[in-house]
RNA sequence: CGCGGGGUAGAGCAGUUGGCAGCUCGCCAGGCCCAUAACCUGGAGGUCGCCGGUUCGAGUCCGGCCCCCGCAACCA
């Protein structure tokens, strides 16, 4: 009986392109989905698009677009990630999808009836130069940093409210009992202080007349659900939820519906979400405490990931150093990039991207590295015309475990590092034996099995990371005489 | 005393249970010449931020201090 897996990143928000901070979340996702549906399991892989709120509505009416179809146009410039990254995601939500909004508004009404829902007054500071909203971290000493000579009016307006302090403790219990919910360690941590220094009611809707792009809030045609609300419930939405839920319960009791073989149950939770450090709150929380209100099973284990930085400094538009991921696949390739991302950024401290750093690590790893190394022994096999029968499984025993040691820690960049140690000793192994001197093929022979079997162990083991490349090396040190190809990798 | 992360060779980093300080790039010397000017071996280079403690022994544990970087909620 294979094991269900779930496994989602968050939804980017759809008001800019995908950079290289989202593509690394999904990449390392794509690397888990794929390594344990390698083990038999079957997985649900989950991402899509945050597409709701005030960002989104205001670009659409600066380019004077329609909502929707500005909403299409970036979403689908998502999607292509897939096909780019070689990603195996099997389900992409789009938040104005109507069985999400559908979801969203049952989940409200869900939490509504458990009291956890009520309405008052939202104080916001508003800059009449700006003619905007303004929040306090936007402010400096309380005054609007771009109009310093303008008072800021205080606009009172009426609210939902979600009863966020309500669930304090059951999320310090989530915490206590489940001592990985949250990896790495230090980010339980935070979570955990967080939580125990207090927790105030969040708000949950907007006014519509101010801004119509949200899920309309049941029972009151006056008011969207803000963005944050609507859009964690994809999680579940994507499964199914609820209508399936909804229609499984009343016509067959005994079979789990997709949501609970996926989502998981209250005894055995399921879900593994990973989020980049920005979104702690939000997914380990805020999102946390929503599903105990609705009476619905937490989350399994939420992975958060660190951020890219540029040469030290933080990517922004006005430094001119964003990386573009559909730039880089274009130029290196998908492997490389996915080499990149798994083997140099460490999966949970922040990581650096610079191109130098890139060139630097492809051509020692990949060019230099494997690459030469499968071009160096197929040369040497083809060229004295000796075949072999090499076998793909059973797997090296040893070698497979540790990596799986690296991947249930998440590890990527230990994991390929063991890999990359058997290419070394390879490569150490050929030095040291010079088969190209010895005449007698049946010694050649002796000599270049093993490390070519090496080559193919490796290969298989790989897949999850680079599954091009893999399938390409598998395809070519499976056949009976091994061929030389075209490079894997050619040296930049 | 808000919370968290970091400070290890010129640069970038690894060091999970305390046991002779490692990796990649760069630099120097040698080897090899099968391979994508690739590969292998050796070398130079570090008071592991500072001070104190525990210990036979601390980068690793404990206490204090200094510096750098995030976050401080309804900015999606």
């Amino acid at each position: 009986m294979p094991d269900k897996f779930y496994i989602t990143t968050t939804l980017p928000y759809v008001n800019a392109k995908p950079h290289i901070g989202f593509a690394l979340e999904i990449v390392q996702a794509d690397v888990i989905a794929r390594w344990r549906r390698a083990r038999g399991d079957e997985v649900f892989f989950n991402t899509g698009t945050d597409e709701h709120g005030l960002k989104i509505w205001r670009k659409a009416q600066e380019l004077g677009m329609d909502t929707q179809a500005y909403a299409d146009e970036n979403a689908a410039r998502f999607d292509d990630l897939k096909r780019a990254l070689n990603l195996s995601y099997n389900a992409f939500i789009r938040t104005t999808e109507p069985r999400h909004v559908a979801a969203a508004q049952e989940f409200w009404q869900r939490c509504e009836q458990h009291g956890d829902i009520y309405k008052r007054n939202y104080k916001i500071k508003y800059c009449v130069g700006c003619e905007l909203e303004k929040t306090e971290s936007e402010l400096t000493d309380g005054i609007c940093p771009i109009h310093p000579n303008l008072e800021l009016e205080t606009i009172a307006e009426e609210n939902y409210f979600f009863k966020f302090s309500k669930y304090q403790k059951k999320l310090l219990e989530l915490y206590v009992k489940n001592s990985d919910f949250v990896l790495p360690k230090w980010r339980l941590k935070e979570i955990q202080n967080f939580v125990a220094g207090g927790l105030e009611d969040f708000s949950i809707s907007r006014l519509k007349a101010k801004m119509p792009w949200g899920v309309p809030v049941p029972g009151d045609d006056e008011h969207v659900m803000y963005v944050w609300f609507d859009a964690l419930i994809n999680y579940i939405s994507t499964l199914g939820w609820s209508v399936e839920t909804q229609n499984f319960a009343s016509l067959q009791k005994d079979k789990p519906s997709t949501f609970e073989k996926f989502w998981g149950t209250a005894k055995k939770p399921n879900a593994l979400q990973i989020a980049g450090k920005d979104n702690l709150r939000q997914q380990a929380a805020m999102w946390q405490a929503m599903l105990l209100s609705a009476g619905l099973p937490s989350s399994k284990q939420i992975l958060i990931h660190g951020f890219i930085n540029s040469g030290g400094q933080k990517m922004s538009k006005s430094l001119g150093n964003v990386v573009d991921p559909f730039e880089l696949v274009e130029k290196y390739g998908t492997d490389a990039v996915r080499y990149y991302l798994l083997a140099e950024i460490s999966p949970f401290e922040d990581g650096d991207f610079t191109i130098e750093k890139f060139i630097v690590r492809y051509n020692a790893d990949l060019a230099n590295g494997l690459g030469n190394l499968v071009s160096r022994v197929a040369t040497l096999l083809e060229k004295d015309a000796i075949t072999l029968t090499l076998t793909l499984s059973p797997r090296e025993r040893g070698l497979e475990e540790r990596i799986n040691k690296g991947m249930r820690a998440y590890q990527f960049n230990n994991a390929l590092k063991i890999l990359w140690d058997v290419l070394r000793a390879a490569d150490e192994t050929l030095s040291r034996q010079k088969p190209w001197e010895i005449k007698d093929l049946a010694g050649k022979k002796k000599i270049l099995e093993p490390v070519a079997q090496d080559i193919l162990n490796v290969a298989e083991l790989l897949q999850p990371f680079l599954p091009d490349t893999a399938e390409k090396i598998i395809k070519q040190f499976s056949a009976k005489q091994i061929k030389k190809s075209e490079g894997l990798f050619p040296r930049i």
